[in-house]
DNA sequence: GCCAACGTTGGC
DNA sequence: GCCAACGTTGGC
């Protein structure tokens, strides 16, 4: 089973807020970049990914999960745009700061590290588990 | 607030 | 199809 991470500025759209939409999740829209987009369109229903709070915080601060698979981006009438949805499942025990991810070892090549850019990002089982355990949870 | 990195756009 | 210009993101 794949696994994500999911950016959001937290001035923006935060973890907080997500919780706050409960089981009924959110849509993740927004997102204008093919890269990101093709990311949400290969996800599936149940799929876990990590929540990052970019610019203010830095760190992964929760884990979510996608409840709905990729539609039309109810924020646009481009049909370009795709976007999944998704609810928080619980926060990290502690969050798992950018720049620990950065000296982390094997946790190198995790795109969070080497592309900063891309908000919706594929991780890798062995850097979800690396991550799960910096952050005090079960992978 | 600055700026580097990156993606997208559009002229040719 | 190339590439310069531009806009945006996000770390610092």
């Amino acid at each position: 089973m794949p696994f994500w991470l999911f950016k959001s500025e937290p001035d923006t759209w935060s973890w907080d807020q997500q919780v706050a939409k409960g089981e009924a999740g959110e849509e993740w829209h927004g997102v204008r970049n093919y890269q990101a987009r093709n990311n949400m369109r290969a996800m599936k229903v149940g799929d876990l990914g990590f929540y990052y709070h970019s610019n203010i915080g830095k760190a992964v601060v929760g884990i979510v999960q996608v409840c709905r698979e990729s539609a039309p981006d109810s924020t646009t009438d481009d049909p370009r745009w795709d976007c999944v949805m998704i609810k928080a499942v619980r926060p990290l025990a502690r969050p798992v700061t950018l720049e620990e991810c950065k000296v982390q070892p094997g946790l190198e090549q995790m795109v969070l590290v080497n592309n900063s850019r891309l908000s919706v990002q594929p991780v890798t089982e062995a850097e979800w588990a690396i991550v799960c355990q910096m952050g005090g949870v079960e992978p």
